[in-house]
DNA sequence: GTCTATAAGATGATAGAC
DNA sequence: GTCTATCATCTTATAGAC
């Protein structure tokens, strides 16, 4: 078996570029240089840029997905579900330099091709989803205490680790994403853990 | 008396590019057709583009701070003082398709000449430890309850509003940006007007 | 699947006339 | 201060050989 399908590896190393650089700051020639290949040769994999950024997204989600379940099948309480929710974010901060693709691309959502926002927007509903089950378990066998509804919270505690991870990279301190995470994750704790 | 300075006016339609598209996703030439002038011509008010993005975040910073400051001459309450900062984001929400500045560039952090990164950290910090004195004040006179340092509060409040602006602009819903902040405020009501 | 060659247009920036 | 002309470079993408 070769070590891995150039169409991946391609996708692996668009995916540092847009988590750390952004969709419009990274261009075929530099991606096609880092899998050292040309830049028609990108293309023979990716027809346009635009159907690039889909896929790569599509993936993401797909594997943030995967993710969420792995974490709903191994964490049964629900502060325990969201500090491993905040666990995702630790770790791609410590790949070095990213945000989360989601966000990422989210704050270019302006200039986007429309198969790219579908994708980004996707994404939102679905760790959204997961979250609201999460805090609407929480609210139902009393273990968390929040004002609003559970899709509210929902939104609240995905877009606050989105922007803390913004201001992490840029000071280069990862207590400003695990702070801020916890500091959500507490203020709903009333509990018997709290 | 001319209707406005030509410098002012560029860095206008320039704020709202970046806002809107990204400091990445706009050209000179985009910029000057907006004003009415030849690509040249704005370099003749900003030598470089990194030196147009310095100046308009060291702008956008001043006139920030300036608007903290009426806030907390007009408002005393701790809480009615976050309701405001939360209401600097509503109003650019509403200017449409706007992100914070802040929080557009600092996405971008990466790929920023460094004079316009120390503009946006010096954001951060402002805006930051504008907040925390507001935690610091409530938590004195016992009117807001949080848990840890008033700082680390700040930064998870500032943090929320950047990400829920993003996915506010995203799904064209200002109660992305409104419920997230409110939601933050209410669980910090401890106070007589909880 | 990968390459070279190439197109067609954009980009940040400069020179020099008015 | 504003313009036209120009530059070198980059960008997305295609054509066609191997």
């Amino acid at each position: 078996m070769p070590k891995r399908d150039m169409k991946s590896r391609i996708l692996d190393v668009a995916q540092e570029l847009v988590q750390v650089r952004g969709f419009n700051a990274f261009s075929f020639h530099d991606l096609a240089a880092r899998v050292r290949l040309s830049a028609p040769s990108v293309h023979h994999h990716f027809p346009s840029k635009g159907e690039l950024g889909r896929q790569l997204m599509a993936r993401y989600r797909a594997g943030f997905g995967a993710r969420l379940a792995d974490i709903e099948r191994r964490a049964r309480d629900p502060r325990r579900r969201l500090s491993r929710f905040l666990g995702l974010f630790q770790e791609t901060f410590r790949l070095g330099d990213r945000l989360c693709l989601c966000g990422m691309l989210a704050t270019e959502y302006a200039t986007l091709p429309r198969p790219v926002r579908a994708e980004v927007t996707a994404f939102y509903r679905d760790a959204e989803a997961w979250l609201a089950r999460v805090f609407a378990g929480g609210r139902a066998d009393g273990r968390l205490t929040f004002a609003g509804s559970p899709a509210s919270a929902a939104r609240t505690f995905f877009g606050a680790l989105e922007g803390a991870m913004i201001a992490a990279r840029a000071f280069k301190d990862e207590k400003r994403l695990t702070s801020a995470g916890n500091w959500i994750i507490q203020s709903l704790a009333r509990g018997r853990t709290a």
